[in-house]
DNA sequence: AACTATTTATAAGA
DNA sequence: TTCTTATAAATAGTT
């Protein structure tokens, strides 16, 4: 519906998509509540543009409660029983300046409200954000710094076999200009012997194995039940 | 778009509602599809019928995933936007509640007492891990690129340097024998067709990487939405 | 953000 | 339910 047909793919121009997707998106939204109020449907969407914006809407009935309602078929129950035990003892201000104090920490584990920081507060930050994330952050790290001095060794590698060829190029030229020992065998042939040089990329694969490894790897984590869905087609 | 315009209000005669509700419904399933793919857009509709049926439509990377990914977004919102006037009107049961939360986030950000995670809560906490510890890291990471796309353009012209030099001394070697004998064939030839140096591509693959990361890769690298929820304060 | 030429969705009828 | 069709709505391309 417009002036012209539009092909049911990816808009390629990025101008165009956002656009699109503005002028969509509200079409969108307004559907939904229109099926909601018409039809008398509990209805959530949720939109993350291609930027990673969120975009929701929820009839009455809230996004939690619907939700809530959608696990409710797919899933297996949870038990959420939360045990306060701590704290019980102390009296309202205290434990509200504990509150406070907790969100505060909150927001420095986030990398937020970090102005006052002075550069002891921002290395023990970055420590403790540093070892939380380690596991998964080393194997790509790791990987990173074999690429380097994997390089690194084969340019000196090559540097070497670089010398080596020039030197034997001047001599070679030499005799050539000289031209008075026919019958002089070279001693070239070894040296010439390159090892081929192997396949060292690094950046792109590695990390794109990483994402598929960690995709893959989710879903194989999700225990069976999970997949037990209600699921209608139409 | 019919036969007449339409209130907006609920339809009382059961039979037309549910007619419309089947009309609509897969009209929105349409769009709700089309905005995904020509916008490049994720997308999770959940719809309960007024006679509670479920009907579901999500984009590729699954119901889970979309709701994992609100989930997060929420979570770190919640985090965020929970303020000190908020906490004064909690009665003690709800403060305290509160602070129980609070500290089992903390443990959590600092990677302990994980065995109770779901996926949901295990993505959210990788995503908010990545995205405080992205500004130091990325200066590092930008520094080690640079470095590989160093190494690898001087790879690169050692490389071509190596090549012309052995070519040269190949031209070189063939004058040499054919003077001082001609008739016999040199060895030199297919030993010195062994240089190439396979791919080595790094700064390539990373940009490349740096774009199917905005697409799907929320979730292991830095998280675009995040990235922008966190630190975008306008 | 507006403006339209068109395409699309759909209300009502069969 | 499904189809048909007249008409309302949505929207692609443009200003």
């Amino acid at each position: 519906m417009g002036r012209g047909r539009v092909e049911m793919k990816r808009i390629e121009n990025k101008i165009s998509r956002q656009v699109t997707f503005s002028k969509r998106r509200s079409g969108l939204l307004k559907k939904t509540n229109e099926i909601s109020v018409l039809c008398d449907a509990e209805v959530a969407l949720i939109v993350f543009s291609s930027n990673g914006k969120l975009f929701e809407y929820s009839t009455q009935s809230s996004m939690e409660n619907i939700l809530e309602r959608y696990e409710s078929y797919s899933y297996a129950e949870r038990n959420l029983n939360t045990t306060y035990k701590e704290n019980w003892t102390l009296e309202y201000p205290k434990l509200m300046a504990r509150v406070e104090l907790l969100q505060r920490n909150i927001r420095h584990f986030m990398g937020e409200d970090l102005d006052a920081f002075n550069l002891r507060e921002f290395q023990g930050l970055e420590q403790q954000l540093d070892t939380a994330l380690k596991r998964v952050r080393s194997r790509k790290n790791q990987l990173m710094h074999e690429s380097i001095s994997q390089l690194q060794k084969k340019e000196k590698e090559l540097q070497e076999r670089n010398n080596l060829i020039s030197k034997k190029l001047k001599e070679n030229e030499k005799k050539q200009i000289v031209q008075t020992n026919p019958g002089q065998r070279s001693t070239m042939t070894f040296l010439l012997q390159s090892p081929s040089v192997t396949n060292l990329a690094i950046g792109g694969p590695s990390q794109a194995t990483d994402e598929s490894q960690n995709r893959d790897g989710y879903n194989t984590l999700m225990p069976p039940w999970m997949f037990h869905h209600v699921h209608n087609k139409g």
